[in-house]
DNA sequence: CTAACTGCAAATTCTTTGCATTAGT
DNA sequence: ACTAATGCAAAGAATTTGCAGTTAG
């Protein structure tokens, strides 16, 4: 892990932030790692690389980048925020998800049937016409019970 | 508020739980007011009623309606949960909403929502054939910056 | 040099748990 | 009566904040 790619380090020296160890790698993490990490994952991931940096500045970083649009929070409802970089490293794709209420266990999906992205295409033009509001991202969970707990 | 309907009660018997007052209490509240309350929202609005209603009771009633599967839990990202009657009272709908990251503002929508529960339904069929899961609900959530922040 | 950033420890906030008491059935 | 349900106070877990020391620009 270097410094990742240089327009990172202007998109954050030109917003007046500094671009800092931790950040680079925190990011690096959220970049490489296969998404939906909590804090904490992040935090250990980190520290184990470099030991010196503390849960913290990892929430604080995960705060900015969320607010520069790098990362994505979400949440599963199990009380505890997950976090996933927007730019995908290669193999990570874009997936919704399938939430088991029974045992918690999540199951990522990226073969979206057609229906499912005419339903976001459709739906995200008339509501950025509608509401006037720039749509970034989405979040599509189903909740219901997996083989095992049903 | 009296005991609501001859149904819930009986659900709740033939469960094994009895129906109390703070269960009608709760539900009461739920079905009447417009949808994402948090628990401290409606620990509020039972208190008023009925002050011997504790918070502890609130949050044990709630997880018990999530899982008897008569109240939904889902979280918009600010660190508290929200609770939302699945049978809505009149003048309420199903829908969806739009999340703004800037000011944290949420847009509740209801257009469009016939075709997108038709797709919906699709998906939701696809889905569970194909993983053998029993889909019970779906959170589905846009984000974005809304007028004032973009 | 100096303002942004960091780590630590303490504080907050939301939610859950232990336990003695109350109340449906 | 029997046991689920309740309220209170205390515990727990995730996240945030205050502050003094550190570091990027």
């Amino acid at each position: 892990m270097k410094c990742g790619p240089p327009w990172l380090r202007t998109k954050f020296v030109s917003a007046g932030y500094r671009w800092t160890l931790p950040r680079q790698v925190i990011l690096d993490v959220l970049q490489k790692s296969s998404g939906h990490l909590s804090a904490e994952d992040i935090y250990f991931a980190v520290h184990k690389r470099y030991p010196a940096i503390g849960l913290t500045t990892v929430y604080r970083t995960l705060d900015l980048l969320v607010q520069m649009g790098l990362v994505f929070k979400f949440d599963f409802g199990d009380g505890r925020a997950r976090y996933e970089s927007i730019k995908k490293g290669k193999g990570q794709k874009h997936h919704h998800h399938l939430i088991c209420t029974g045992c918690g266990r999540v199951i990522d999906y990226t073969d979206f049937i057609d229906e499912e992205i005419e339903l976001l295409n459709l739906t995200e033009k008339e509501l950025s016409k509608k509401y006037n509001f720039k749509i970034l991202n989405h979040i599509i969970q189903f909740y219901g019970l997996c083989d095992k707990c049903k």
